[in-house]
RNA sequence: GGUCCCGUGGUGAAGUUGGAGUUCACGCCGCCCUGUCAAGGCGGAGGUCGCGGGUUCAAGUCCCGUCGGGACCGCCA
């Protein structure tokens, strides 16, 4: 901020921003009273605090100042005395003195300390008081370095010729996708808006529209289950580009998220990686894999093609993952229990069973299996895996989309590290499959994405004839294990729209009924268009060093979706209710 | 919808095989203190151990339920 900006009727400068060089300037300071020191009848030190950090004041003992009071203190800015500098803080050199005090407001002692020991209070006591949270340094931190963020997105999407358009807050109820949140029709009872999911439809109406390059920091609301990395509402850069393909659009947002990063931690992340679905899953077990750690999925498949163990013979795909002593030495020396709990899970995550192995002294595995195991099938296990004596082997065979996956919940709840910490591991996503499997009682394919996603140019010819082995032009960026956003190639031609809707068990009735006013657009000259959103919140609480997006936003809901500040959600006036047209049922019995 | 963890003065914690609301730190109130900086010293106030049942001679502690908070699964096209 311009220094000169920060001078205003009550004060001259900020208390954050005293240094040597304003060593005998007479200045007003307005702020908090942060920690009172006092030192018999006539001296006492006041650290005044504003956002910008603190001071200290020398001041009369006498003067009834407590904490959190507000004050306009004028004084003379001088050199601390010999020996008494304080180095742990930038304004640690100098002091105020010769003060006058104003009380510009009194204060209750504050529920907890405004300082860092405000880090250890349940969050439940913050949120209640989150205008004293915030107050303190690391949420004033964490909400600037939010702001910066914005602002260097739209520093880059306006220089690469984004235009920022509004769209509504509602809107019409659309059947897919999320729950959504719904406002009751005062002038219309029974019928109901819906809030935005996203700002999917609109924009794509823009492109119809010839806007060319549209982009909005926007509000996205969803009525699902609260997490460390989901709340109700949420911001996405929202972003749509016409007469493009798929590396056109990763590039912008590549740009636009580079900026933020930079403009976030001071240094410019490497070019964003890519990686294919297949690769992602194949590897790591997962579409939103967490490249910070290695417990790569290793192929085992051919190496037990021919063997003797029943529960690995035919099975279509076998892994292994290691974890290795070196790094995980907890995890790799799990007693009997601990191994118990990790078959149980990949049981309920929809493995058949878990087989674990421990690597003994000389070589020699150690497992309720190693028996079944011919001596070729045990040195291959081991040359493959690379391990080390220490090290536990674990391995499911099964289907490869629940191998891939079980493995792959299991390297992250094994190896993750929280996802704050560094390095920043930037991913591409790309060529997820248009389908992720048949549905068991409609036969039909199912959506891996919405449904106006393009297929790949090399696979619309077997949409019909081998969906399942089409992929999207559809791209998902990651951070540490976290996925920030997804974005496609739409589908602009009407014919291969219901192609694909007629894929999914859509009939051209049904579209209309269900999309009308959105397909209807498309018939009057929709160009090739192509987009993205990500989420503002993940990539700031990753940037600010939280993992929890809460700690980014101003005033986040609790997990079960009420904010204990202000009470909501609240009933409602009756009258308000009668308005609506609205009459509540008695609360279900359980 | 499910699994797991947590709930003790304003805040953070400790509380043993069940034995008196016991303890520690911070904060608060009062007094002392002229160079501290999470100042220091002395004194004081402050709690229905989330809530409701149960077991027991006796429950913060064990059991059941419930409410609140958190992590994760489902869900989030």
């Amino acid at each position: 901020m311009n220094k000169q900006t920060n001078s205003t009727a009550l004060r001259s400068h900020l208390c954050g921003d005293m240094r040597v060089e304003n060593i005998g300037q007479k200045v007003t300071l307005c702020g908090w009273v942060g920690r009172r020191r006092e030192h018999g009848e006539h001296l006492a030190f006041l650290d005044l605090r504003d956002f910008s950090g603190i001071v200290q004041c020398v001041v009369d003992n006498s003067v009834d100042v407590r904490s959190e009071w507000v004050l306009r203190i004028t004084g003379t800015v001088q050199a601390r005395p010999a020996g008494t500098v304080n180095d742990n803080i930038p304004t640690g050199k100098v002091e105020l003195a010769d003060c006058t005090i104003e009380v510009l407001n009194n204060a209750e002692p504050p529920p907890f300390p405004i300082d860092q020991r405000g880090d250890d209070v349940d969050e439940n006591v913050r949120l209640k008081y989150r205008y004293l949270d915030i107050r303190r340094e690391r949420m004033q931190k964490n909400l600037r370095l939010r702001a910066s963020v914005n602002s260097a997105i739209r520093k880059s999407m306006e220089s690469q010729g984004f235009t920022e358009i509004e769209t509504p807050l509602l809107m019409p109820s659309t059947p897919e996708g999320a729950r959504e949140f719904l406002v009751p029709s005062r002038n219309e009872p029974g019928s109901f808006y819906a809030l935005p999911q996203s700002p999917q439809l609109w924009k794509q109406l823009l492109m119809v529209a010839g806007i060319d390059r549209y982009y909005q920091i926007a509000k996205c609301l969803r009525d699902e289950d609260l997490r460390a990395d989901r709340q109700y509402e949420f911001m996405q850069l929202d972003a749509e580009m016409s007469f493009v393909n798929k590396d056109d659009v990763m590039a912008m947002i590549s740009t636009a998220v580079i900026a933020a990063a930079k403009a976030a931690t001071g240094s410019e992340p490497p070019p964003i990686e890519r990686m294919t679905w297949h690769d992602a899953m194949n590897h790591y077990g997962i579409d939103k894999p967490d490249l910070r750690f290695e417990m790569k999925l290793i192929e085992m498949t051919e190496v037990f093609a021919k063997t003797e163990f029943k529960a690995f013979a035919s099975a279509e795909s076998i892994k292994a993952i290691c974890v290795r002593a070196a790094e995980y030495p907890q995890q790799a020396a799990s007693g009997r229990n601990k191994l118990d709990a990790l078959t149980d899970k990949a049981k309920k995550l929809g493995a058949k069973g878990l087989v674990w192995i421990k690597v003994t002294e000389g070589f020699v595995l150690d497992s309720p299996v190693a028996k079944f195991l011919s001596e070729s099938e045990q040195s291959q296990l081991i040359s493959l895996t690379k391990a080390e004596v220490g090290d536990l082997i674990l391995m499911v065979a099964d289907t490869w989309s629940t191998t891939c996956s079980v493995l792959g919940q299991l390297r992250n709840d094994l190896g993750r590290p929280p996802v704050h910490e560094g390095p920043y591991r930037y991913v591409w996503v790309v060529d997820f499959p248009m389908f992720v499997g048949i549905n068991p009682t409609t036969k039909m394919p199912q959506p891996g994405h919405h449904p106006f996603c393009h297929p790949h140019h090399e696979d619309v010819d077997r949409l019909e004839s081998d969906p399942l082995s089409v992929r999207a032009l559809a791209y998902d960026l990651v951070l540490n294990g976290w996925e920030l956003g997804s974005g496609s190639i739409r589908i602009h031609e009407p014919d291969l729209q219901r192609r694909v809707f007629r894929q999914l068990g859509i009939s051209d009735e049904d579209a209309d009924n269900r999309f009308g006013f959105f397909l209807q657009p498309f018939k009057y000259g929709a160009p090739p268009h192509g987009g993205f959103a990500f989420g503002i919140d993940r990539l700031v609480a990753i940037l600010a060093g939280e993992d929890n997006i809460r700690e980014v936003i101003a005033f986040p809901k609790t997990q079960s979706g009420s904010d204990p500040m202000t009470n909501a959600p609240t009933t409602v006036n009756p009258n308000q209710l009668n308005e609506l047209g609205i009459r509540l049922l008695p609360p279900a019995a359980k």
